[in-house]
DNA sequence: AGGAATAGAGAGCACTGCTCTCTATTCAAG
DNA sequence: CTTGAATAGAGAGCAGTGCTCTCTATTCCT
C-alpha cells in the first residue's frame, strides 16, 4: 500500500501535480469561478471523469489550492522576513506587512480565495489552518521580539479580562512573552494588515486613496506604533 | 414612454420587484454562488428567456441586488445612528459600529456580496457607489461633529503630505472640519471596522476568538479613542 | 383601426459537475 | 509466473446552468 516506487504511484502524483498546477493557472487568470474541471481535464488531454480518480469534486481540488496558496504566501513572507536583523524589530514589521501586500497584488485571485469569501460551506481541515498560520507566527514573532526587547511602559487602555473573549492558550502559543493587555492590539495589527488589502484589491478604496501602497505604508506604520514596535 | 400609468408599465415594475425579491432570497439562501436565473423564472412562474426582457443577464441582476443591499445596510445604520443625540459621539460611533455589524450577521450573503470577492470584473456604476457611501457618510459625520466640537490637540504622527496619495477633494466632503492629518486614521477605522467582521464572518477568528462581539466592542472603543471621538 | 413595441413561450446551443459502466493496464500475492 | 484484484481512463449520460433566437399574443400610441 501506497508503495512510492510504484509505477502507478509515481504516475498519479505526476498527475496529482498536473491537475493542481492547470488548475492553479486557471485560478490566476479568471478567479475561483472560472476554475472547471472539465478545462483543467482537457488541458491536461485526460476525459473530465478521470479526474475524479484524484479529487472526490471540486471542492476537494479548491481546497488542495487554497492549502497550497496559504503555503505560498507564509514561505514568501517568512523568506522576506528572514533577510532582516532579527534586532530591527520595527524593520522586520514593516518588510512582513509589505510582503503580505506584495503577494496579493501578485496573486489578486488566489488572495481572493484566501481572505475573500468562503467558496465552500466550511474549509477548516486542520491543515489548512496550519498553512494559514504561518503568516501569522512570523507577525507573532516580531511582536514577541519587540516586547521582550523594549519592555515598554507604553500605555494599554484598561484591560478587561481578555480570557473572556479570547482564546488565551491559542494566542500565547503565537505571541510568546507578550502580555495579554497586547492581544487585541495584536489582532486589530492583524486584522486591519490583511483588511486593507483587500480593500484595496476589492475596489474600496476607489475615489477616496490614489495610492494604496503609501496608504498601506501609513498604516503599517500607525500600527507599528500602536503596537510599540 | 415610460407611461407609469399604463398597464404594461405597472406590469413591468411588479414583475422586477418579484424577480428581485425571488433573488434576493435565493441569495439570503445559498450565496451569490446559488443564484440561478432559472430559478429566480421557477419560482415567479416563468420561463427562464423572459427575465431577460428586465435584465440584460446575470451580472446585471446582481448589481441591482448589490445596490439595493448597499441602500438597505446604509437605511439600516442610520436609523441606529439617528436614535442617539447629536452631541453624544462616543455612543453614536458606538452604535454605528454596531449596527453595521448587526446588519452584516443578519444579512451574511449580502455582506459577503457586498465586501468579500467582487463577482463580474467591476461593479462601479455610479449610483452603487453612491448607496455605498451612506454608512462611510454617517460614519464620517460623527467624526467631524467630535473633531469640532472638541478642538482636541490629540497628538497625531508627524502628517506626511497627506494629498499626495488620498484624494483630499472627496474625503473632505465626507469628513468636513476634520484635519487632513486624520484622514490616514479615518480611513483605518473604516477598513478595520469592515475588515473584523470580514475577519468574523470568513473565519478567520475561529480558533484565537471566542467570542468576536467582544473583541469587536474592544475594536470599535480603540478606534474611538485613536480618532479621538 | 392599424402598425409598432413589448412580454412571454419554447426550442436550442454550449457549457458545467458528477455518476455509471466498461476496458485496458499495473500490482501483489500464491 | 500466473492469476485475480485494484486502478486509470474512456465514454455515455443526467440534470443543471446562462444565454440566444424565433414565433405568437397582447398592449400601446398615433
Amino acid at each position: 500500500m501506497a508503495n512510492i516506487e510504484g509505477e502507478r504511484a509515481k504516475h498519479r502524483a505526476a498527475q496529482i501535480d498536473s491537475i493542481k498546477r492547470v488548475a492553479s493557472h486557471l485560478i490566476a487568470e479568471k478567479g475561483a469561478d472560472g476554475l472547471s474541471l472539465r478545462a483543467v481535464a482537457r488541458e491536461i488531454g485526460v476525459v473530465s471523469s478521470a479526474l475524479y480518480r484524484y479529487f472526490a469534486n471540486r471542492d476537494e481540488l479548491l481546497t488542495a489550492l487554497i492549502y497550497d496558496a496559504y503555503n505560498d504566501l507564509g514561505a514568501s513572507v517568512e523568506r522576506s522576513e528572514a533577510r532582516i536583523s532579527r534586532s530591527d524589530c520595527r524593520r522586520r514589521w514593516a518588510v512582513t506587512c509589505r510582503a503580505v501586500r506584495r503577494w496579493a497584488r501578485s496573486h489578486p485571485h488566489e488572495f481572493s480565495l484566501l481572505y475573500g469569501t468562503p467558496v465552500p460551506g466550511y474549509r477548516a481541515p486542520k491543515t489548512t489552518i496550519e498553512a494559514a498560520s504561518r503568516v501569522v507566527i512570523v507577525m507573532g514573532e516580531i511582536l514577541s521580539d519587540s516586547t521582550i526587547a523594549s519592555s515598554h511602559g507604553r500605555s494599554v487602555r484598561r484591560s478587561r479580562d481578555v480570557a473572556a473573549f479570547l482564546d488565551v492558550d491559542g494566542l500565547a502559543r503565537i505571541l510568546p512573552g507578550v502580555p495579554e493587555d497586547f492581544y487585541v492590539r495584536a489582532l486589530m495589527a492583524w486584522t486591519l494588515i490583511f483588511g486593507s488589502i483587500s480593500f484595496e484589491l476589492f475596489g474600496h478604496y476607489v475615489g477616496s486613496v490614489n495610492s494604496p501602497g503609501r496608504l498601506f505604508d501609513e498604516v503599517v506604520e500607525e500600527l507599528g506604533e500602536l503596537l510599540g514596535i
